[in-house]
DNA sequence: CGCAGCCTTGACAAATGTCAACAAACGTGG
DNA sequence: CCACGTTTGTTGACATTTGTCAAGGCTGCG
């Protein structure tokens, strides 16, 4: 049931890229292919990791909660895979999962995951680079937290932003700000705040556009640095 | 020059116990072997991945700085390996590591461990099921720093550590008080109150021993979770 | 003994969260 | 196309949490 199109695009991933085209025909014949509408849940952490998740497109949260509380781990944008790690150990998810917009979404049984993983080295070590690149990106995101205050953890974030679309100084946020502030480990109201707070530093903003008119400035409060900051490092 | 115990228990980790014994020697062979007092500096963030670390004896905390502050990330005890993302990955340190007590040391080069993942299926799946499990920790502690404020985080962690040791409800802290509050993202002072609040659910410490006398009503105050505390899940 | 480092405590400051109100943006159905 | 209701974003006033600074006690070690 998958189009030709969508299995290139799985196929260009890094994680499926030199794997023997035997065993990626093997995990399509398994494979569902389905669109799901914006606000859907997909996954909710505790259940078995029954799926290996791939976004081919539109954009899906991945929170988790506790004690009636709620925070945005992460946004996953095309074309990548999610929860990895669950699928691979055959755990159940940590996070849960929802659409935030309308998305084709493929979904691998992790047992076929699993399986193909013990017979393909190539994929095997394609997904220890993957997994290792995802816990990379987690002790950076943990640094930011615990290092960096509220207005630091943003500016850098616009940094980021900024450098990751082409640099020019305007880009879009391409998230909801209350997401944004649950990502960044504050609430709404303080999100608005921190961003009157940031206007001295040329921070303009006009609904989800982005202008940084100081960027000079901005970076010298902001402080970023390659080890919690780049990208692929 | 590594001793036949040491090898031994180098052996019996999770991560080594797998490989072809022919590999696991070539590893041995570059290997260096080491004792530090405490307090020695082993890595510093940002420095090239050129071994991957195993702690045979001692303790060795994992740290990170930015702009003056510092925070402690982890505490690694024996037998287990450390920065192991980096060494399979040929990639900077993002964490900084030092010994807090004396220590046995086994300093494995990177390029050796990157050379027999390279051939060794077994290792390559042992290093796949160990960075997964790095991830999942990482991801539940991170859940543990946004969900919960300071004291809900040291009552949960008061409530791991007592399970840790037998769940007889007295236990002793295995660390200084200042690296737990670096640890649960706190101050020394706050650490110190927050002690103090929890008295009134049995909290009871005497130095570095800790005797729970309620459990129940801490554990209705912590409303631990599997999906955040349990250790291997 | 005396120094140094850790822990604790109190007073205070700063950061962050909560609550309430309202405005703006959005989508839906008439 | 408009009217309506819902959601999101913003703002102000205030509460709570957390951090900072300074002082003093305790402990371990030379």
């Amino acid at each position: 049931m998958i189009r030709p199109n969508d299995a290139a695009d799985l196929r260009g991933l890094d994680i499926f890229s030199g794997m023997a085209e035997s065993n990626f025909e093997a995990l399509l014949r398994g494979a569902y292919f389905q669109i799901f509408p914006a606000g859907v849940d997909l996954i909710v952490e505790g259940d078995p990791s029954d799926f290996l998740y791939v976004v081919l497109e539109g954009a899906v949260e991945l929170f988790a909660s506790w004690s009636g509380r709620e925070t945005t781990m992460a946004t996953v944008h095309p074309v990548s895979t999610f929860i990895l790690a669950a699928s691979i150990r055959d755990a159940p998810y940590l996070m849960s999962a929802r659409t935030i917009e309308k998305c084709r979404i493929v979904l691998l049984p992790s047992s076929d995951v699993r399986a193909v993983f013990g017979q393909d080295t190539a994929f095997a070590h394609a997904v220890v680079m993957e997994l290792s690149q995802c816990y990379r990106a987690l002790v950076k995101a943990t640094k930011d937290l615990k290092l960096r205050n509220s207005l630091e953890r943003l500016a850098n974030y616009l940094l980021r932003q900024n450098r990751r679309s082409g640099g020019s100084g305007m880009f879009e946020l391409r998230t909801e700000k209350r997401r944004l502030a649950s990502y960044l480990g504050m609430t709404p109201e303080n999100l608005s705040r921190a961003f009157r707070t940031l206007e001295p530093y040329g921070v303009e903003v006009n609904g989800n556009q982005i202008t940084l008119t100081k960027i000079d400035d901005l970076t010298i409060l902001a402080k970023p640095s390659p080890l919690i900051d780049d990208f692929s490092r």
